[in-house]
DNA sequence: TTGTAAGCGTTATCAA
DNA sequence: TTGATAACGCTTACAA
């Protein structure tokens, strides 16, 4: 199939290209009949500017690239992603932006603008390192829009979109000194990923502020399996911590399977508490810090969209707050339930 | 910032715009000393080709694109579709087709098609009428490749991908009666949807085999909420089913939170029974029919990169499984902890 | 109000 | 082995 171009309109109409182009793009100095012969003409045979050609002549794709950071497998399990994406996808619809995936962890994101692929960039999750900070702020200084979910390795110019972890988990905390907690653990994300060095931390001056002791401190990859691993070994060891802290939900899934593989319960054997509540915290009754993600992705694609039309910054701050469930409870009435007693297990934090 | 071009690299080296395209596609009539040059400066100023320019003359865009059905949020806030994309993403990857996103109601997709934005379609999900089989079907025949995912309304002959739901349902359904059910209560997707009747209709023939009664059946729209309301209303007129059959995975996470709202549980109170299988299903222990909803999505994506090629048709036969886990028991037993309440951990039958 | 023509960056078909 | 040159489909000065 021939796809109809402007030249097949302007030549059944004879009318010239231009006047077709013109007329479609309602130009004011076409006049009304032969717009609406155009108009008409075009709509029949269903004809759309190819947007290869536009692209030449606009300088400009239209289109904007997600960048997705490591396996698409890590990204689609983790349900922080998805629901990221559904905001992104819906604000990109309304602004017309079409996205362009890339679950690439192979800077692809570089050759598509310099293809001309994309007009900008998204870049999620940030696990970019140095290398990757200079790379996109080189890319923005040559005229691409860029703008980073999640906290980068380094201050940078680059718009980025972040929430402020501070309340929720300092509220976290508090509700556990309250409930009777002095002892805790800490599972964070990777020690590479500049985003679980910076949760680790808040979760750590929190901790310490509310009089919580953090007796130990494992290093997770924020997968489920690392949640139920890092479980694992923290009921082998007979830790005395009353509850575990993670740095995202889909670990905190992952120690409530190990719990449940135990023929253990949070909170009657520990307190569990997560990062981000994802929908599925609902579902099973886990406490976790909330964290807008929905609201992190409509105002990060907003935001690209902005840096496209070089408008100027504007955010509206973004807070979390704790969500206190079913999974963690005061420690003194969880240990009438409890069938274990406590050997004490103290590492460094 | 200017974009380094073809001419650039040509009039740096002196040569000719032909020659530096030939060069870099490691023709073999170039002399390998100016390929040489072209290729380091190439390497040099970061060359890469201009997509548009290259879709232009080419006339295809080496972009596929990907058609959710529904709004954004239905898609993403939906378990099955985040694994169905995680499969599309990665073979994507591998295979070099960058994914066109989608996520609007209005067939977009043909519009892509038109402007030659993409050379073929992915559709996810098959909540397509009749008219957009049509249009599918016309644009095929155009020669755009299309690739469907899940049972379409009719016998067509675009490429089809789905997964035999037959034994899994027979499974769950022999077993449900060994368990000693004798009357189930069917939640299904919505009647328009045509995965949603035919999986529906397959319920309803196991359980005829397996002399299950169905008592009641209620149409809920496959997301979390149709389930929550379902179990409600189940609740509320006191149904003598000693099992609920749901459409999905993600109607049953609803009708667990809406059990759980009420104080009850699954198997104490009812069996719960889902279909996908997707992860979360193992987290909470849910019962579910087994389907490889990955594989589904790579199939997919490797059938509409085949249908690109012009390749002959392939496929790997997909089927279904019955996955047993906490939430079906028998009814006789489970009846027996429902007075106990409280902190009874059930085991598996 | 409309037509002509140049250009966007590549590729491909000729010649040279 | 390389160089002109004509597409590819659209936009946009500049003329008419």
């Amino acid at each position: 199939m021939r796809k109809v171009t402007l030249q097949d309109l302007a030549d059944t109409l004879g009318v010239a290209r231009s006047t077709v182009s013109r007329a479609l793009r309602a130009d004011p100095q076409i006049s009304v009949a032969t717009r609406g012969r155009v108009d008409r003409l075009a709509r029949a045979v269903g004809y759309h500017p190819n947007a290869a050609a536009r692209a030449l002549t606009h300088r400009e794709a239209g289109v904007v690239g997600l960048v997705l950071p490591r396996s698409a497998h890590f990204v689609f399990a983790n349900p922080y992603f998805a629901e990221l994406l559904e905001g992104i996808a819906s604000v990109a619809e309304s602004v017309g932006l079409p996205i362009l995936l890339s679950a690439s962890t192979t800077p692809d994101y570089e050759r598509w603008l310099r293809e001309a692929r994309v007009d900008g960039l998204l870049t999620l999750g940030s696990s970019l390192g140095e290398s990757d900070i200079q790379r996109l702020e080189a890319l923005a200084a040559g005229g691409a829009a860029v703008a980073l979910v999640g906290e980068p390795i380094r201050p940078t110019d680059l718009r980025v979109l972040v929430c402020d972890e501070r309340p929720g988990i300092d509220q976290a905390c508090e509700r556990l000194a309250n409930d009777g907690h002095e002892c805790v653990t800490l599972v964070t994300g990777p020690a590479h990923a500049p985003y679980a060095r910076s949760r680790s931390a808040v979760w750590r001056s929190a901790a310490e502020r509310h009089g919580l002791q953090i007796l130990r401190s494992i290093t997770g990859d924020d997968t489920f399996d690392a949640g139920r691993d890092a479980a694992r070994v923290l009921l082998g060891s007979r830790c005395a911590a009353t509850a575990w802290l993670f740095g995202n939900d889909h670990m905190a899934f992952g120690a409530l399977h190990a719990l449940d593989e135990a023929g253990l319960r949070s909170p009657d054997h520990v307190s569990v508490v997560g990062f981000d509540d994802v929908m599925a915290a609902a579902l099973v009754g886990l406490s976790t810090v909330h964290q807008p993600i929905r609201e992190l992705g409509t105002e990060a694609m907003r935001a690209l969209a902005a840096e496209l039309r070089q408008q100027p910054r504007s955010g509206t701050p973004l807070v979390t707050r704790f969500v206190p469930r079913r999974t963690s409870a005061s420690p003194l009435s969880a240990s009438r339930h409890s069938s274990e007693g406590g050997h004490i297990d103290i590492s460094e934090p």
